[in-house]
DNA sequence: GATGAATGAGTGTTCATTCAT
DNA sequence: CATGAATGAACACTCATTCAT
C-alpha cells in the first residue's frame, strides 16, 4: 500500500474516474472491478495502474470529487440575504439530495481524512479532500454568523444532520411502520426540529 | 441463502460468535474469513458451518449482542432520579463508550434492521435485535418524559448523538489540529452543546 | 474402497434403499448426498454408514433392485403364445419404460458389472445383479427359440434395443426438428424396424 | 453461467484442452477438477479462467473435438468404391476404434446436444458439434445410398451399432466367461450379424 | 445398536496486481 | 505510452466419512 504523490489529474484519470463513479453508484465499490472500471473506461486494464496507484486512489479520487460537489450544492442552496432558517434547511436539504443521489459517497464524509500531511505517504487527492472541507467550514461559520465557539458548533450541527439523513435513510421503513410519515416528510420535520434546538 | 429461524445460542455459537467478534472488531468484517473465525475459535472450518448458516447468520448474531450491549450500557447509566442533563450525558456517554470498545457494532446501530418480519426468511437474531431497539426507544421516551412528538424527538436526539460520535471519532486528528482539544474533550463539549439546544 | 461381503439386507437396508431411490430419481446420484437419504429414510447420518459401507454401495443395492424390475417387466410383457413380433416388441416397450420411469437405472443395465467373483471384494448386491442378469438372458433365449449362436444374438439385439431407445431418448428434440415426429411416434418406428432386420 | 460465444481456439485452447482431455480419459470428468488440468497443462489455474469461461466450456470444446475425430475416421475408413458390407464394417471399426481410444468421448456420442440456438446461451462448440453431426448423418444416407425412409434407417443403425459397442466393451469379461471369446472377436461378429440384418 | 459431533480435503471461481514487450 | 498475458492468493461453502459414547 505505498503511497506516494503523485502528479495531477491529466484526462485520463478523469475519464478513469468517472466510469469508475458511475460503477461505484450502480453496484456498489466492492463489486466493481478493476476491469469494469477499465473497460468502461475505454482503457486496457494494466492503464488503469499507469494513471492510478490501485484500485484505493481510485477511491481516494471520487471522495475528493463527492466533497466538491457537497460544495458546490450547498453554496448554490445558500445565501447572505436568505433567512437563517432558510439557510440552515438549505444546507440540511443539500445534505439529503446528496445522499440521496450518492449514498454511498455520503459515507465518505463521515469517514476519516488522512490530515497527517507532514508524511509523504499521501494521494494529492487526500489533501485536497481535506482542504474543500476546510472551505466548506469556514463557509458555514461565516453563513451562520456565530461569534464564540464557532468551531465546535459547526462541527456539532453538521455532525447532528449527517446523523439524522444517515439513520433516517437506514430506518426508513422502520419509521413508516411506526409514524406512518414517509422518509420525505419525517426527515423535514427532524430539520425543523434540529433548527428549534440551536 | 435459505434463512429460517434456528435453536438458540448453544455454547458453540457463543465460542464461535466470540471469536468473530476479536476478528471483526480487529480488521473489519470484510477481510475477515471464515477460516480465521475457526481456527481462533479452535474449531474446523466445517464445524462453524454446523452452529452457523453461513457468515452472515455470524453477522446477525453479533449485531444482537450489540444491542444488548448498549441496552445495559444505557441502563446502568442513567435512572428516574437523576437530572435530565445527568440522564442525557449518560445516554451519550454509554454510546461514546460503545463506540470506543465495539467501534464497527457502532455501525450496525445505523444500519438498516429488518422489519419485515412477515416473510419467514430472516434469522431470529434479526427479530431479537429489533425488539431491543425498540425497549431501548420506550425506554428513553419515559426517562425523557417527553408528552408529544415523542417519537420524532427521540429520534433525532438520537441519530444527532450518533452522528455526533461518529464524525468527532473520525476526525479526531483534525479536530486536534483545528481546536487543540482532545478527542475526548472535545465531544463532551458537544454532548453539552447538544444538551442546552434541547 | 474396501469391500467386503456383508450380511444380507435387513429392513433397514431396504428402508434406506428406498429413500436413495426417490432421491436418485428426483435429483440424480451425485446431487444426493448422505444427509438426505438418512433424512428421507428416518435414520441419522452415522447409521447409513452401519447398514451401508459407502454411498457407493447403496448405488450398487440400488442396481440390483433395478435389474429385478426390468426382469418383472419383461416377463408380464411377453409370452409363450404370442407372435414373435408381439414377444419383440414387449421386450422392447418393457425397456423403454423402464427408461422412461428409471432413465437413470438405465444406464446401469449398460454399465460395467463385477464378474470377479473369485475374489473376495465385492458387494452382494453385485454377484445377485450378475445373477438375474443371466436369468433375463436365458430367458430371452428360450422366448425367440433361437437354436444356434444364441448368445451372440440375444446379446447383439438386446444392445440394439437398449442402443436405439438411450439414443432417441437424447436426441429426441433433435428428432422432432428433422421429422416431426414425438419421440414416441419414432421409436415404436425404430422397434418396427429392428424386427424386420432380424 | 453467462454463456457467449467466444472467439476460436487459440494455441492456448488447445494445450489446455489436452490436458483436460488426458485426465478425463485417466479418471473422469467429474473427478477431474481445474486444478489439476491447471497444472498437467503448465499454466496456474486462473489462466484456465482467461481461456475457458468454465469448466463446462471445456467439456463443450472436447465434445466438438470427439465429433471432428469420429467423422475424420468414418471418412477414411469408407468409400463410394467399397462394397455395402466392407462400408458398414468400416463405419463400426471406426466406432470401435473410437470408443477404445476415447471410451469418455464415446458417451458424449449419445448424449444430448443443444439444439436450441434460437437462444442465445450456448457455445460456438455446441453449435459446431451439432454441425458435424448433421454431416456425419448426411455422408452415410449417401454411402448406403438409402431412398426412402433414410433419416429413420440411419438413426436406428447408428444408434445400434453404438449400443453393441457400449454393451460389449462394458460387459467384456461377462461375455469371455460365457463365450470364452475375446471382446475383438466376439464384436466383430456382432457387427457381421448386424449387417446381416439390414 | 444408534448417533451427535466433528472434520479433512476439496471445489469452481474471482480479482487486484505485475511485467515484459 | 499502452497493454496482453499471466497469476497468487483467496474465499465461502460442501460432503462423505469417522468415532467416541
Amino acid at each position: 500500500m505505498a503511497r506516494r504523490v503523485k502528479e495531477e489529474p491529466s484526462i485520463h484519470r478523469k475519464r478513469i474516474s468517472e466510469a469508475a463513479e458511475k460503477l461505484f453508484i450502480r453496484q456498489g465499490i466492492e463489486k466493481t472491478t478493476v476491469s469494469q472500471i477499465a473497460e468502461l473506461a475505454g482503457y486496457s486494464k494494466a492503464t488503469i495502474y499507469v494513471y492510478f496507484e490501485n484500485k484505493e486512489e481510485i477511491i481516494s479520487y471520487l471522495v475528493l470529487h463527492s466533497m466538491e460537489l457537497i460544495k458546490k450544492q450547498i453554496l448554490s442552496s445558500t445565501d447572505d440575504t436568505y433567512s437563517d432558517e432558510e439557510n440552515f434547511m438549505g444546507v440540511c436539504n443539500s445534505l439529503l439530495k446528496y445522499n440521496k443521489k450518492y449514498p454511498m459517497y455520503f459515507q465518505f464524509l463521515q469517514d476519516t481524512i488522512n490530515v497527517d500531511f507532514s508524511s509523504e505517504k499521501y494521494y494529492q487527492s487526500e489533501k485536497d479532500t481535506y482542504m474543500i472541507g476546510e472551505e466548506i467550514h469556514t463557509y458555514l461559520t461565516k453563513l451562520f454568523n456565530l461569534k464564540d465557539d464557532t468551531f465546535i458548533t459547526v462541527f456539532t450541527v453538521w455532525s447532528s444532520i449527517c446523523g439524522v439523513i444517515q439513520m433516517t435513510a437506514k430506518k426508513a421503513k422502520y419509521i413508516k411502520k411506526q409514524t406512518g410519515l414517509s422518509e420525505t416528510d419525517f426527515i423535514q420535520a427532524e430539520f425543523r426540529r434540529l433548527f428549534k434546538m440551536l
